[in-house]
DNA sequence: GACGACTCAGCTTA
DNA sequence: CTAAGCTGAGTCGT
């Protein structure tokens, strides 16, 4: 292989980032200048992160990440590779980025010293070895640096949560350049290449000059200090008029009405308005001449990554997809569980396994993340505390592969290593509320019969082979190993249904510190390990909760109550910020209607017992004959409008069509946020699916709200926007899915919850939402004025926030052919690009 | 129903 | 190809 100077022509790049690139280059660029300095006490070498440097995309084959609190650079020898244009290297098959360099503060300067892993060298592709500790070990004898590097570009290995990943500017068919790049590869050669391409996670890869840091120390390389200018990002405080309500999570019209300024917010600080302001007058963007608002705004949202403080979660781009892969196993376990149920009894498949049907499909489309691939430490896109129902899902996204087993490991040069390890109470392990984890190594149980005639196997002793020797040999190599909870085990909190299949937890990284042999209860030997779990990681929130609940007197609780016994459960105010207390309002839990307005309740069906799909039921077919939701009330997917059961049909309340009207079930609170005024989470883990409350105040006309201006923060505009990107995947992967047509349509009416509303009127705005707003009907036929229900799309964790998409102020940006292009939206959240996925 | 014990068909990887 | 493995769904008894 050769390379040319020539392949850093413009020509070669990635469409979309060079429009990226030229919208750096429009007034902002000074703001996304940053340096790198690389230091290994001697010598120090500092990038320019604008222009001294290049990005790589390149296919990920193992492993890259350094644990939390590794401060260290690594170098890679590669062989067959040329200096490019001012130095860097440039492969033929691998696309060039140009983009400010997003690096991490990979932990402080070395803050943990003692939590830094050894050296472990990985084999990998033929021509490249990847160094991912301090200092590089060959057959147990240590190296130097210098003698580790034959060629040299430097490798920085990017912490997992700053690898930024451009969005594709055709979505999942790719750009033509990537087009090329599969084919030239040769990889994949298949239909699977493209679309699995672009869901396989790349690293990025950072060369610097040759010769400009001297590597002939035997210290180690270490990333001492990240001086990266990021363009501040604009909160929006409070909340706003809620444009075109009802969509899945996205709606991108550009609204037809108010359209407000970001200092009109009554709640926003004089603060943020002066910064917004004067961000506003340095950014002199005129490039676009067509753009509209969209111009004004342009340099606060095109941003770039990192956009949030350091050390917080970030690299949206990969976590989009990790969730949008969650988001279609789900849909997926769903719709089969959905067909399955409406199956008669004699039918229906026996121990049907929907997360291993929806792992097929996945895989067999290329959906899944990491595929074939191993990876040591932090996978990207997942963060600690992400929640998953099924083992599978694990396996899809890489974090631990065995379906069953508890160990995964790989293997690391001549050595095999534990990688993760999933930890639910199958054994007799010491689970506490600790950082130590005592875990009980694998085999010699009981072993059932896997054929008939076959004996069952007696207990023995654990055998010191694959998981337990990875286990064992982690101990020395120290390396980091993903811990998986499951929950009901780790929480001891769920019980009944919940119990049988409680789901896990990620929680993060361990270091392996020893084992031992113990007699087990069974009376053989096994092996025990004590895992310590790394310093710097987010607690997780469910011991939050747990701990809180063990006080007497709640952290900045200010009221038990808001609903004041009006739902079902409490919902408790808490402000831990400053002393304001909750706003005044009248708490209801019915809407309220006009008193011209007199919904008349719709036509009832008179099943005796719980509606099925299989018998005629009229609310059955309302919702073209099937039940939207699971029989656990999950909602299958988003749709334009459901049809639940009113209060005059003969069904039992029980009934699967009756689910948002039951109420919540959820304990959610009320919160004060840093810059949002209040929020609302809950303190139970929300699964995918599941219903969380209704957006209820009093119904207006269009006309009126206009009025309303004075406080239009509790304005929800109702309509019927359906954006069917999310059933669009669906239905490709599941052909007979039929993806709803794209909805666009005035109701007329709005909901106000400035006097009356109920907990929904504190739910923020979020360009990466984990709620959607669905329109339901039961207690009346009117479709102008659907109830407006909010759904998880995700997991949710305990006190991760909720929030769901305004859809107002959203602009398009289309190019010169007048094809959309991108979708620019106004929200000035941190980590939003613009890009509504 | 709720819950535990037991059974059994899976699936992935070594 | 086979076996192992900290699944997950179903069934039955209390």
């Amino acid at each position: 292989m050769s390379f040319g100077m020539g392949m850093m022509d413009n020509s070669l790049v990635h469409t979309e980032s060079s429009k990226l690139k030229s919208s750096l280059s429009n007034g902002s660029e000074e703001k996304r200048r940053g340096t790198l300095v690389l230091t290994n006490g001697a010598s120090s070498f500092k990038i320019d992160l604008m222009n001294g440097i290049k990005f790589k995309r390149r296919k990920v084959f193992a492993v890259r990440d350094f644990p939390p609190g590794c401060g260290s650079a690594a170098v890679m020898p590669r062989l067959d590779v040329e200096a490019g244009e001012n130095g860097n290297v440039v492969e033929e098959d691998d696309k060039v980025e140009s983009s400010s360099a997003l690096v991490k503060g990979v932990g402080e300067p070395n803050d943990v010293e003692s939590s830094v892993p050894e050296p472990v060298v990985t084999e990998k592709t033929n021509d490249e070895l990847i160094v991912f500790a301090p200092e590089v070990q060959e057959n147990g004898n240590d190296v130097t640096m210098a003698e580790a590097v034959e060629v040299k570009p430097l490798r920085i290995c990017l912490a997992n949560d700053v690898v930024r990943d451009f969005p594709s500017e055709t979505g999942s068919k790719g750009s033509e350049s990537e087009k090329k790049v599969a084919e030239d590869s040769g990889s994949g050669g298949s239909d699977v290449s493209s679309s699995g391409r672009e869901n396989m996670v790349r690293d990025i890869v950072v060369y610097a000059d040759e010769g400009s840091l001297d590597l002939n120390q035997s210290e180690p390389v270490k990333v001492e200090k990240l001086n990266f200018r990021v363009p501040k990002s604009i909160h929006v405080a409070g909340r706003r008029k809620a444009k075109k309500g009802v969509a899945f999570h996205s709606a991108l019209k550009r609204s037809k009405k108010i359209k407000p300024e970001y200092g009109e917010s009554s709640r926003m600080r004089n603060s943020e308005r002066d910064l917004y302001l004067r961000e506003r007058e340095n950014s002199d963007v005129d490039d676009y001449p067509d753009q509209g608002v969209a111009r004004r705004n342009r340099v606060l949202n095109v941003m770039i990554p990192p956009s949030r403080p350091i050390g917080s979660s970030g690299n949206d781009s990969i976590r989009s997809k990790v969730k949008e892969t969650l988001r279609l196993f789900y849909g997926a376990c769903r719709k089969i569980l959905q067909e399955q149920e409406a199956l008669p009894k004699d039918k229906k498949k026996k121990g049907l396994r929907v997360d291993f049907e929806a792992a097929k499909i996945l895989k067999s489309k290329g959906k899944c993340h990491n595929e074939g691939v191993q990876i040591m430490g932090p996978v990207p896109g997942v963060e600690v505390g992400d929640e998953f129902q099924y083992r599978m899902e694990m396996n899809v996204l890489g974090v631990h592969r065995p379906t069953q087993g508890g160990i995964d490991y790989m293997k690391v040069g001549e050595d095999i290593l534990a990688t993760s390890i999933v930890a639910s109470g199958g054994y007799d392990d010491e689970l506490d509320n600790s950082d130590i984890l005592t875990y009980t190594g694998q085999g010699g149980n009981i072993v059932q019969a896997k054929k008939k005639g076959e004996e069952l196997k007696e207990p023995e002793d654990q055998k010191l082979k694959q998981g337990n020797l990875a286990l064992v040999n982690s101990v020395t190599k120290k390396n980091p190993v993903r811990v998986i909870r499951g929950k009901n085990h780790a929480t001891l909190e769920s019980s009944g249904r919940d119990a049988k299949n409680g789901g896990y937890i990620y929680d993060g990284l361990y270091l392996v510190e020893e084992f031992w042999q113990e007699t087990g209860s069974h009376g053989k030997l096994v092996f025990k390990f004590k895992l310590r779990r790394m310093p710097g990681q987010p607690e997780l929130s469910w011991k939050v909760v747990k701990k809180s609940k063990k006080l007497k007197y709640r952290e900045g609780l200010c009221k038990l109550d808001i609903s004041e016994g009006r739902e079902c459960l409490p919902i408790s105010a808490i402000n831990e910020i400053d002393d304001e207390k909750p706003p005044q309002f009248t708490y209801t839990v019915k809407m309220t209607y006009p008193d011209w307005c007199r919904p008349v309740p719709p036509k009832a069906c008179g099943c005796p017992t719980r509606c099925t799909e299989a018998r005629n039921c009229s609310c059955v077919a309302k919702n073209g004959g099937e039940i939207p939701y699971n029989y656990d009330g999950a909602v299958v997917s988003a749709k334009t409008l459901i049809y639940e059961c009113g209060p005059f049909c003969k069904c039992p309340a029980s009934c699967y069509l009756r689910v948002t009207q039951r109420g919540i079930k959820f304990k959610l609170e009320i919160f004060k946020t840093e810059s949002r005024g209040w929020g609302v989470r809950s303190l139970n883990s929300i699964p995918s699916g599941s219903f969380i409350c209704e957006y209820i105040g009093e119904l207006v006309e269009d006309a009126e709200a206009e009025k309303r201006t004075s406080n239009d923060e509790y304005l929800f505009d109702i309509g019927n926007k359906y954006d069917n990107s999310l059933a669009e995947g669906m239905s490709e992967l599941m052909p007979g899915t039929k993806a709803a047509p794209s909805i666009e349509d005035e109701s007329g009416f709005t909901i106000d919850a400035a006097i009356k509303g109920n907990v929904g009127r504190f739910i923020n705005h979020s360009c990466s939402p984990n709620l959607y707003a669905q329109n339901v009907l039961y207690d009346h036929g009117d479709t102008r004025m659907p109830h407006v229900m909010f759904f998880a799309m995700d997991n949710i964790p305990p006190l991760q926030e909720l929030s769901y998409h305004y859809n107002y102020m959203i602009d398009q940006v289309r190019d010169s052919k007048g094809n959309i292009k991108k979708k620019i939206c106004y929200c000035g959240s941190s980590g939003c690009i613009g890009r509504l996925y």
